[in-house]
DNA sequence: GCCTGATAGTTCACTAGCGAACTATTCTTT
DNA sequence: AAAGAATAGTTCGCTAGTGAACTATCAGGC
């Protein structure tokens, strides 16, 4: 598998060849693009294979940490795939695993009997607590050649992003 | 389907309230770590979103592009899936449905026979002159609240972020 | 109380991607 | 030149995720 700075020269060289015949490209915009999505995909891969030997996924762990970190250790399938931006019909999946594997219960809501709860088991809190830790490092180890104030403006030039993208696919700004 | 920043709010607070029970978490980094990938993802569902009427995919899309901007307009799925990170299975199934459009063809290399050339046709060539262009505004539009020093700045953090993941999945520095 | 419509989940059938096993070709060694 | 190792793709069987159809429950008018 090729190194990344390698992939991200060859995405340089591509782009402008395109800008080339197609002189209205809007290099830079198309380049932070393309590096946003490439970053975060290889972020993702480094995460799943730290999940792999625990035999979760990455969205059931994301499912699993939404459970965990609410308020009261438990929520529905509608509110999770609401946050988590998956179908329901995934969740109901993902579900299904962490039940299985005895980390969350599902139960019919005693007010709404449509709704489904997923609550969190001690076994799941501990798989959590046991999961985590060994993580933070390597979180630490990718952001580790950034100042304070590069952290600041990363995170605020994302949120910017994220408003704008926002508005972009929601363009029902007032009535 | 929960607005974008409604989404980062509960995530927000869903580190917030593990960070309570887990106080060594390195709340920034896992922060921007989430935020990240939560914007490459709607950024990619963008995409998609836009491709979808021509019965195409985020990845077809890519690997189409990869061979539309190589020099000689060909390439071999070997090298395609080096730069994409795909794997070969994917690869061929991805060189299946852009031979099946007609928008690349494929041969087997005169030297090595071995190898496969997929290059890209005519009509690819078309597609890809017609499908660009409408893209440009939108991807403009996302980085529409950027000043220039903002797009500079974001450049330079991601690439400075991918080096540090270069190294954190590849630590075989020197021997 | 009882239709009508809305809501929450699930099931089903399909597309997308991955790893392991396999095939065909080329390179290396002798 | 023949055997063995290496390389490029493909096929196969599996896991993830999606949209459409379906089921069960609730809410509102009458």
């Amino acid at each position: 598998m090729t190194r990344l700075i390698e992939c991200l020269a060859h995405m340089d060289a591509g782009i402008a060849r395109v800008s080339e015949t197609m002189p209205d490209t809007p290099v830079r915009e198309v380049t932070l693009t393309r590096l946003l999505r490439f970053v975060g995909d290889s972020l993702g891969d480094e995460l799943e294979r730290h999940l792999k030997p625990y035999n979760i996924n990455d969205s059931d762990f994301r499912t699993l940490m939404m459970i965990y970190s609410s308020p009261d250790g438990s929520a529905s399938p509608g509110e999770l795939c609401g946050f988590a931006q998956q179908g329901a019909t995934n969740m109901t999946r993902i579900a299904n695993v962490l039940v299985k594997a005895g980390l969350v219960t599902r139960a019919s809501a005693a007010e709404d009997r449509r709704r489904v709860l997923l609550s969190i088991t001690p076994a799941g809190r501990r798989f959590v607590k046991k999961l985590l830790p060994p993580l933070f490092p390597r979180v630490l180890e990718a952001f580790a050649s950034f100042s304070d104030t590069d952290k600041r403006t990363f995170e605020r030039l994302l949120r910017k992003l994220a408003a704008n993208i926002d508005h972009l696919t929601h363009p029902d700004d007032r009535p």
